[in-house]
DNA sequence: TCATTATTCAAACAATCGTTTGAAACCGGT
DNA sequence: ACCGGTTTCAAACGATTGTTTGAATAATGA
């Protein structure tokens, strides 16, 4: 079995089932989430034995952090080498604030559109990940990313001096999740009840969400009365 | 069997253990998602019998669909009845589209807020369970939510009539991820690195995310250009 | 009061989970 | 051809899952 195709003349039988499951399990942990996904289902679809995924990985949780590993580490040095050149770009220093965003979920949103490498199936999995009750996998995320959105971060406190660090950090959370949710796609389009809205094509949906992303970045800044109506029973 | 004895305050041990076992799944499938929570950890919480909600549910599916229901009933009428008022206050039957958005996502959050009836427990379920991977849920979320949204999506389109319909659900979509994001809270904040960020008040949290998601919904069109320069190697 | 139903409870059920085991099969190197 | 190390495999492990059972208890109606 394990028939060698690659262009790397080491790649033997090891690296090939390991990454077989790596791929199957990034698949189904999409398909199902993380504790409905079963070995036996991983290494059935991965066409290895049940015990393959203890011996290569140790655990079914380092399986888990080994698929984040896999793809996250390339997610993160691209997202860092975006902003560095963005950065020299800069004549005087001056990164503008649509650059970061369009550099931040621009390439978030590319990978996702990778459909050849298994981007597409990665990103979803991300997405959905952001909101996962796991603790352990979330405190992984955290530690995995934390460079390269710190970086955007304090990117964005340069781009906008005037505008408070509150603010920047919840918009960046806001925008955030509107692009995690259209990257997890279009299940959650069944709610409002169109199948037909045809996300397929990866460029209209970048061009749709960065509108929408800036557009919600440069609204004005709410006003905060710090005592006063409440919009608890009425909506203004 | 089980004939209920109505919602007098006659408060028997019947209804007793079951609002005590929809109390604590709701608050167990927040905290560790819907396969993590076990039936044991369910009725020990509850201080019920193991065999309580196969008795008073059928099933743990019967559960989980019972403890939407329960909520979603209420967030249901109420969203319609508001959007009721307002077609009914337009004068020329205009209604705005600010006032749309903020009578949809201002009723979530206001039932997030909601401490003392569990409706902050229940918003961060939902807003959860809106990727959640199970069919079973999603498919029974769509069901409960269909009318509502749709009457909101319908009304969207009427108050902009100029805008294609395409792009209204997109951005309807855009507005619901970050606002799912934005209820589920704080522990995707940890991503960004801000545990300082304080996410109690619901009033600065509704004016903020407001002031995002109407920037977002009057953002500028997107240039759809259909075969042009696609933004797959280089970022604007 | 008694008869009947509704609810609780401890115990066990089969099924499935992630993991481990020890032997077989495969591998390249000298 | 032999050997040390790596990988695969079938089988089993104990633990835990959701569910069921039958008896014990509480509540209800006549």
């Amino acid at each position: 079995m394990a028939i060698k195709s690659a262009q790397d003349p080491t790649q033997d039988a090891r690296a090939d089932t390991r990454s077989r499951i790596l791929d199957a399990a990034e698949q189904l942990f999409m398909a199902h989430g993380f504790e409905a996904t079963t070995m036996r289902m991983i290494t059935a679809t991965a066409n290895a034995n049940l015990a393959a995924v203890n011996y290569h990985f140790g655990s079914k949780e380092a399986l888990v952090e080994e698929v984040f590993r896999r793809r996250l580490g390339v997610l993160n040095s691209r997202l860092i080498a975006v902003l560095d050149r963005l950065e020299a770009d800069a004549a005087d220093g001056a990164v503008r604030p649509h650059q970061i965003v369009e550099a931040f979920f621009g390439e978030a949103l590319r990978m996702a559109a990778d459909c050849e490498h298994g981007g597409s199936v990665f990103m979803r999995l991300l997405g959905r990940t952001l909101t996962e009750p796991n603790e352990f996998v979330r405190g992984f995320l955290v530690r995995e990313y934390a460079q390269a959105v710190s970086r955007y971060k304090t990117a964005l406190f340069k781009a906008l001096p005037d505008v408070p660090r509150d603010e920047i950090v919840w918009r960046l959370h806001f925008m955030l999740g509107a692009t995690s949710h259209a990257i997890s796609g279009s299940d959650a389009l069944n709610l409002l009840g169109e199948g037909t809205l045809n996300s397929s094509d990866p460029n209209t949906l970048y061009a749709r969400l960065m509108s929408f992303l800036l557009g919600g970045l440069r609204a004005p800044l709410p006003e905060l009365t710090l005592a006063s109506t409440k919009p608890q029973r009425k909506v203004a």
